[in-house]
RNA sequence: GGCGCAUUGGUCAAGAGGUCAAGACGCAGCCCUCUCACGGCUGAAUCUCGGGUUCGAUUCCCGAAUGCGCUACCA
């Protein structure tokens, strides 16, 4: 039996050859030097930021050239379908501002180069393998799961490398013996089930200076030198479904990808893709392995690793909490590229569209997520947000997470006024930092959450009373800011407090106390709280009414 | 165990064979100030270790340590 025959026989339904592929997926006629990434997520639906980070990488590098970003599902693994996790993909995606050009979608696929869906592909794979079977760069493997426990169980022992490769698997060459190729071809007529594996052509356990190597540039970390691989991998699974090499290698070839973003794990099974697309005759994409993202411990700052499935690292988690999205973008792009942090500052109102994003730019070592970071990125990224569309932002945030605010959003216009609060002063206040932080400080306005959560200071105790009275006795909403506060200088004065901080720290026995307690006074009754944004402006939003009655509440 | 990748303050990091080793976050103090925030100033804090190359290494080379990853018919 030839290789040939063998390949005809395993694969007798398979008609189309690689040039038929080649003849319906063309190259790509985009203008020089355009980008073609792809995101290939397993369906399990589960997003965490470290996908959203990679995510970022392929978007930029496609839309920045004005090349091509699309979705590929990447479903080899039956064991890992959930239930419309693609949905939830998009949509998660969507709503940080990644979004695709091609690729699968919720209502079907776009673009020439489908089927999306990698377990809508057998076709194309068996096709490819039955390719390498026929040129005896590939052979069906019978090899048992306890024969295989065997085999590595004796390797260990040798202290040599584990795995099926040449001198291993009595199947691989077939073709020598006569006895073998009959039983092979009677497993394959008697149905049995088998894999098809790669017939690599490396040196087994090579050592030193005998290793052979192949020289890749990776765009993130420069030049590496890739060992050759000599595993017999398995390239199409006894369901005849492929495994991740195999569906990458003909994917992003025949969907003419031209960067390959991933994350370092994959940097160990680079040598097999290299042979695999060697073998296939096809061109190596440009790979761009990034560096995983890591988490700190929010309890202290214990170095804590994570994965996957730590709520923590989940993108619902800040989605719930109430980033919003621009902020999480902005944190992701400052610790993806080094100097963006800087361009940042020198161009605060740009778009970061604006910004020219570079794979050389990533750092080749894993970052530390850092809340603390994150949430100073968010503030300056708020006031850069109209109050108008922060309002919005927060009634669909408290729509999907947060039904218990809904009375915060029953007037838009002066929930606006509430939010701009100091935004547009010479020195505008960053307050604003994530939904559920922003539901906690403006909550004094509103009746449904306000209350007194301070205590009186010390100093002015006593005088509560005679305070607020004062207080009411002059107030005139209609006073300017500096009338107003002229005012309460005054009544501070009468009742023995130093009209300023300064001369009460001077002479602390001739004062009760300074006009900052005479004011913390008002500023607890009114908000509840010892520490508030200007107490004038937030009268002026709170209107007379609500101010009289809440100073009144506490006389 | 084997292999791979990584290693500059607490975190993110720039950096070049000779620098007082940028900057940001965080922290501390001071200033501004009716509180807070904002802003300003100041400060504490870093080149993992050991060899080598060199007149000189944090920078180049080699080891070690540490961390992470891979070592599947998972991706």
């Amino acid at each position: 039996m030839t290789n040939s025959a063998l390949s005809e026989l395993i694969y007798s339904d398979i008609t189309k050859t690689p040039a038929d592929y080649e003849a319906m997926y063309p190259a790509r006629e985009l203008p020089e030097g355009a980008k073609v990434t792809r995101l290939g997520p397993s369906p399990t639906g589960f997003i965490h930021l470290g996908n959203l980070y990679g995510a970022f990488v392929d978007e930029r590098l496609a839309h920045q050239s004005g090349g091509v970003f699309y979705l590929r599902i990447e479903d080899t693994d039956d064991k890992r379908f959930v239930e419309n996790a693609v949905e939830t993909i998009i949509s998660s995606l969507a709503f940080f501002g990644i979004n695709f050009d091609e690729g699968v979608t919720e209502n079907g696929d776009i673009g020439i180069y489908g089927d999306y869906t990698q377990s809508h592909r057998g076709e194309i794979y068996r096709c490819f393998a039955k390719k390498l079977l026929a040129e005896g760069k590939a052979y069906p493997c019978f090899l048992t799961e306890d024969e295989i426990t065997e085999i590595r169980a004796k390797q260990e022992e040798l202290k040599i490398a584990p795995g099926i490769y040449a001198g291993w698997s009595k199947y691989r060459d077939w073709d020598k013996d006569e006895a073998i190729a009959a039983e092979v071809e009677a497993k394959i007529k008697a149905g049995e089930p088998f894999v098809i594996r790669l017939k690599s052509q490396g040196t087994p356990n090579a050592s030193g200076d005998d290793i052979r190597r192949n020289t890749v540039i990776d765009s993130v970390r420069g030049k590496l030198e890739v060992p050759e691989n000599f595993q017999d991998i398995v390239i199409i699974k006894t369901t005849g479904i492929p495994t991740y090499h195999f569906a990458h290698a003909v994917d992003d070839h025949l969907m003419r990808t031209t960067h390959v973003v991933r994350g370092e794990e994959w940097l160990p099974s680079l040598p097999i893709h290299v042979e695999l697309f060697n073998y296939l005759g096809f061109e190596l994409p440009t790979y761009c392995h990034t560096a995983v993202l890591m988490k700190i411990g929010e309890d202290g700052n214990k170095r804590k690793l994570s994965k996957r499935k730590d709520p923590e690292l989940s993108l619902d988690y800040y989605r719930s909490q109430g980033y919003h999205p621009a902020a999480v973008r902005e944190y992701l792009l400052t610790i993806l590229n080094s100097n963006y942090e800087e361009w940042r500052m020198e161009n605060p109102d740009a778009s970061i569209d604006e910004f020219e994003f570079t794979t050389e730019k990533m750092s080749s070592s894993g970052a530390l997520f850092d809340l603390d970071k994150l949430n100073d990125v968010s503030k300056n990224t708020m006031l850069r947000i109209p109050a108008k569309d922060i309002a919005e932002f927060l009634r669909s945030w408290s729509a999907e997470f947060a039904p218990e605010y809904e009375y915060v959003f029953k007037d838009m216009a002066l929930l606006e006024q509430i939010l701009d609060l100091g935004r547009h002063d010479a020195r505008p206040r960053a307050d604003l930092v994530y939904a559920r932080q922003i539901m906690d400080f403006i909550s004094y306005f509103f009746e449904e959450s306000f209350r007194i959560e301070d205590e009186y200071p010390a100093e002015a105790a006593a005088d509560v009373k005679a305070i607020l009275e004062g207080y009411m006795a002059t107030y005139d909403h209609n006073d300017d800011n500096g009338t107003w506060f002229d005012k309460i200088r005054a009544l501070a004065v009468e009742l023995g407090y130093a009209a300023k901080p300064k001369d009460f720290k001077k002479n602390p026995d001739e004062y009760k106390g300074h006009v900052g307690h005479v004011s913390t006074v008002i500023r607890i009754s009114l908000m509840g709280r010892a520490q508030s944004p200007d107490v004038w402006t937030i009268q002026q939003i709170m209107g007379e009414e609500m101010v009289k009655s809440r100073i009144e509440r506490c006389m």
